[in-house]
DNA sequence: TGGTCGGCTGGAAGCGCTCCCAGTTTCTGC
DNA sequence: GCAGAAACTGGGAGCGCTTCCAGCCGACCA
């Protein structure tokens, strides 16, 4: 009912009719293309502002054969994974880089097999000049789709079972290493662990560091229960542990989730922490700040991997060849231990 | 190196000469559109099949003129603001409804002046057919974009100072009115709050549900602070309500972020909660759950808003007019009251 | 003054798909 | 067995932009 037209967006014939010049050559002073006299630019860019010209991306897209875009696709089971605060950092760590490049986000939740279909189809139909796959796990399909994808894929984190060219992960194995000899340190002798689920390669490697440090220091490294990551299987976990071994001095348990639920356990049990029982957790999340008591703990830097994930592609999308990375780990000490 | 031949795409040309078709036929049946004979569409559902053929979107996109995606944009000034599980949440629950669909999520974090350009230029560009805006405060410019953008869109909690015509919300009034009057049932009479930014919606809305309440109890209801949301504030909040109030019994905190901070200063200070101070937070973040005292607070609907958002612009991109919707609040009573 | 060179310039051919339209075929009902 | 309707069919014109290319023109050198 207001007096706007619903105009439509102009259009480069528009814009260059009224520049007087022909449509390349304003198509040329759009995108900064050389030959073009100082006088039409001026006169096209001119009218771009009279106007109020943009582009069209689909247009732009189909003639030029690149999307503009890329994805971030979050592979997994379980449909509301992506609830873990670590993706939303992830993200954030993604945005701060893409936010200085033309280049939109695309999120792909490729939970359900109908998602990875999708992803795939995202692909192939070029949607995306790029990929960062995270998480796979054990034989995920999306792993051999990524590899003979034709466009540039990094992954974050390692697949189980094969190593991509391109990856960015933490150094999951050297940061269960510093945490299980802090433990040891700490003169603990009967150390268990709660490892997370172990067709991820981060689970695999989290269990791999707390036997490193084990072996080097000469101690039984085979109290090992499986928690999946998630908060009740580190309570069911700890349960089966005590029961197991209720000598057990320490654990180090592959995440900070399955770390509240153990604590949980441990308090109903009546064990001390860290008096009877020391733990170290892993990741470092918000909530290990106001556990009872506050959760020593792995910090990996998650924002990071985000910015350098989507660095590599970058530097992938402009033809490098860039080189795996794996960021450090590094241990907080707080009162758990 | 491999034999595989980096083989473009098969396009639709292609598919109506291996078909024996013409184009027009084979786009129909693509897209399922009637007036094919049974032999032809075979037949081309057959050469799809051998030349494994896939729609390519741009150009669909510039034909039809619809982009095939949406966009959630979560504006704010604070590029870190994302990182909030309570947006990883709000995201799953998009995607949960938009899994169904054939459309794409992109995700725009409008946090720098740069991001917002950005978003302006998405719409503009027609590079997504819908909006799902969230987090507007004060007097942020998005919203009179979105305004007058030229797709439908839909609003995450209503901005101050403006009823947007599609939006979904959480009763954030409703839900601090609950919580309040679970602290006057619980006997306490010196209530103060912690506010969070009063220049967001739900911020507001949660201070007024809390003078609502004590509006109707007869209780002084201007023990007011402002944590801004964050747990520092909420905890220098709390030192200041100390100061001024020394006899408060409760405390209605607008955020779990805020109400952990708080509790900090709280056990500093030598307050048994809830003995000497009752709490509720609001959010029930899982935080909530391991806080010392565990939190009694407010849950929202998280999940539920995104989806509800999500559904609310399928319905107006296929030209409804859905109602806006308040989602209900409820009280979560844990150990703090 | 003629010849070259190199930077402008606009026409036109796509990018891959949708969809209108006019023409052809096949069914109906009488 | 025939008119008219209904269903198919393929040609072609776009959607808005990029980019190749051939033609120009003025500048510069000998």
């Amino acid at each position: 009912m207001t007096t706007e037209t619903p105009r439509r967006q102009p259009t480069l014939d528009e814009v260059a009719e009224r520049a007087g010049v022909s449509r390349s050559a304003a198509s040329r002073v759009i995108n900064n293309a050389p030959h073009v006299s100082r006088a039409k630019r001026e006169a096209v860019r001119r009218a771009v502002d009279d106007l109020g010209y943009v582009p069209n991306a689909t247009a732009r897209a189909l003639a030029t054969q690149q999307a503009g875009s890329v994805v971030l696709a979050i592979s997994g089971d379980d449909p509301a994974m992506f609830a873990d605060p670590f993706f939303a950092e992830v993200v954030v760590g993604v945005n701060s880089v893409l936010e200085e490049t033309e280049l939109e986000l695309m999120l792909s939740l490729a939970t359900s097999s109908r998602g990875q279909a999708r992803l795939e189809q995202l692909l192939r139909t070029r949607q995306a000049d790029g990929v960062m796959l995270m998480s796979l796990h054990g034989d995920d399909p999306l792993a051999t789709l990524a590899a003979n994808a034709s466009v540039p894929v990094v992954f974050g984190g390692r697949p189980l079972n094969f190593e991509p060219p391109y990856y960015v992960d933490a150094d999951n194995r050297g940061g269960a290493r510093l945490a299980t000899e802090h433990l040891v340190k700490a003169g603990r002798r009967r150390i268990a662990t709660i490892t997370g689920r172990l067709d991820e390669g981060a689970g695999m490697a989290r269990l791999q560091g707390f036997q490193d440090a084990l072996a080097v220091a000469g101690l039984d490294n085979t109290l090992i229960e499986n928690g999946e990551f998630r908060e009740d299987g580190g309570a069911t976990a700890m349960t089966r542990l005590l029961d197991e071994a209720p000598d057990l001095d320490a654990v180090f348990i592959a995440s900070d989730q399955m770390a509240i639920g153990a604590l949980r356990v441990l308090a109903r049990a009546g064990r001390d922490v860290p008096g009877d029982v020391s733990i170290v957790g892993f990741n470092d999340i918000t909530s290990a700040r106001h556990t009872d008591p506050p959760l020593t703990t792995v910090n990996q830097p998650i924002h990071a991997l985000g910015r350098e994930m989507a660095r590599m592609l970058l530097a992938l999308m402009s033809g490098d060849q860039p080189s795996p990375l794996i960021l450090p780990t590094q241990l907080v000490i707080r009162s758990s231990v």
